[in-house]
DNA sequence: TCAGATAGTGCAACCGTTCCCACTAAATGC
DNA sequence: GCATTTAGTGGGAACGGTTGCACTATCTGA
């Protein structure tokens, strides 16, 4: 049973002295007698008191709590920006609120209301795939509130967003392909609702362009992210008549479901088909073939755009810039 | 900058009723007459009204959150319990404070106080591989706030505990690797002050005992989880003498990088050495070769012990349970 | 000696809600 | 037709802190 909470009000009438100079002892206010604040000082570890936060937020306006909102869990990305966030917020004397949304519209705007509701300071966000409508972030901006966006933004909102080069890192990746001789490259794409995912084809499409190869639109799939689609639509692409000798993969967890596909029909990784895919998920390394992907700084994400939020919060300067972090293509034994 | 916000006074203004009044239409009291409470939610909505549930925390004594402590983030065990303790936490109305510790016993309690001061209504702990006191964790039982552990729990300390069965996972995992053929069966543990490392380590023991294979100690290495240190444990049992034919890890990261480095010793697995894990990674089905591991059911531990949590929460009921789940050896590549 | 500074403390308002109590007016019972 | 219930509302204390202001007592300097 919850008993009774020691407050300031206990410590103040054991001593005999009021609850301000309680409050003002604990705080470290200057005028209060060395003598009292001692008192004050042993008898609060004495009796085990702990402040009440919610009373201090609320008479201060400012709960220095920042909310998260992350699409998914599974994967090994968004816990690991979260690491980086926490970093940083820690360091600020922020909590970090963390919801997450199993890829629901619906999740993020209840995560949304809840946030709200609690009184971050401040919100990060990462959309789900399903998101197109933003009201539900946009009450943030009308009340006041910084939000930044981090990898998976909201192209909509003028508000400070952290990304990492998802253009150059597939064109790269393609180039990859090409310049070790693949003709056929094939690109399993994500959902176009995510930025991320246009971006990503985008330089897909750039990096054959450039070295004269044709675009087959045929070899070009755009999928939900549900992972049961991909032995579907790998299987597909294996079918063609004229099979693809290259697959660029949205991302890791794609290409390594991709890989089981192919390793399935008994055919050869890289000889036959090569594989790569983006992010460089902590297991990547370790499958076999060891997967060849674009790299991104995920702890950097995450402690960039806290930065951002928090720098936002306490100077009240709105810029809002786009961080674009760098890629890098790591090369491993799928495609070489 | 942070507006205004707008509360139930302001409504109550606008519509020249007391606040009182807008309270109760708002949470839905019965002593409302339909035209007004019609007119106040209308007029909430208008007016992009969201409660405030710091003051209403606050004088209800009572914040609808749960706090949770997870020593580490980055394998994907800990935040899959987490997506199982949100499932429950939300359908009953609370919100998961989370916090990670890297391992810390000092962030571990840094966490615990936040999370106090933060008024949890109740606590989910997994403790760092460091803690061996645990006051910070016994204040919340002083003042009344349940608490279960899950995983990597407390044994002094009488409260309700979900765990898997760590003795008989290990042990089916060590006769395996015995019925298979092995007879030096060398196990990397973790260290002494985690009880699932005992009890992982009392399986191993008793299966080896019971198949009449006498302990060799030479061949039980303890180590702190830092995973630069099996790279010198796994070459110092290659470099035995007499070299084991098996190696049973504490966990999926250690057997996948155990195996890393039998592969640059150019030995084979499983012919050489098999090697075995626990609990199942995500990924450890795709490496090469397939790791055998001992499946955990690890939402269900986080749902769990969530269901466990909030039912002492409402009910004031605290029987120190142990729940403990059940296992399930998968056998892959890695040891056939 | 006395004005003025200063250290130390207490009072009370405030943050945004809930909820008990008191009150009025209409509805009900007999 | 009058006492009693009841629906609907308002007033105000309470939750646990912070903080501006007022106050007293001591100290400073000319």
């Amino acid at each position: 049973m919850k008993k009774h909470q020691i407050t300031i009000l206990d410590i103040a009438r054991q001593l005999n002295i009021s609850k301000s100079t309680v409050s003002r002892a604990l705080t470290g206010h200057p005028k209060v007698s060395p003598e009292t604040r001692k008192a004050v000082l042993e008898l609060a570890v004495q009796m085990d008191y702990q402040p009440n936060m919610l009373s201090v937020s609320l008479v201060k306006n400012k709960s220095n709590t920042i909310g998260v909102i992350v699409p998914e869990f599974m994967s090994s990305f968004f816990p690991q920006v979260i690491l980086g966030i926490q970093q940083v917020a820690r360091t600020s004397g922020y909590t970090v609120l963390i919801t997450q949304c199993s890829e629901s519209y619906e999740q993020e705007v209840a995560n949304a209301r809840l946030l709200l509701a609690s009184q971050v300071d401040g919100l990060l966000v990462s959309l789900t795939k399903e998101t197109l409508n933003y009201d539900h972030l946009k009450i943030f901006q009308r009340k006041g509130i910084p939000v930044v966006f981090f990898n998976r933004v909201c192209e909509d909102m003028e508000v400070p967003k952290v990304i990492v080069d998802d253009y150059e890192g597939a064109y790269r990746a393609t180039e990859h392909l090409i310049t070790t001789g693949r003709k056929r490259v094939a690109h399993l794409a994500g959902p176009a609702t995510l930025a991320i995912s246009r971006k990503r084809l985008d330089g897909y499409r750039d990096a054959l362009r450039r070295y004269g190869i044709a675009i087959d639109e045929s070899l070009i799939i755009s999928y939900d992210l549900t992972m049961e689609k991909v032995d579907i639509y790998v299987n597909h692409l294996l079918n063609l008549a004229n099979r693809p000798d290259a697959l660029f993969c949205i991302n890791d967890p794609t290409a390594i479901q991709a890989i089981q596909v192919i390793k399935q029909r008994s055919l050869r990784i890289p000889e036959d088909i090569a594989v790569v895919g983006f992010s460089n998920d902590y297991y990547s390394a370790f499958i076999e073939p060891s997967l060849t992907t674009v790299a991104q700084p995920v702890q950097d994400v995450g402690s960039t755009a806290a930065r951002l939020l928090i720098n936002q919060i306490e100077t009240d300067c709105d810029k809002p810039i786009i961080k674009q972090l760098k890629t890098e293509l790591i090369v491993r034994r799928s495609t070489v």
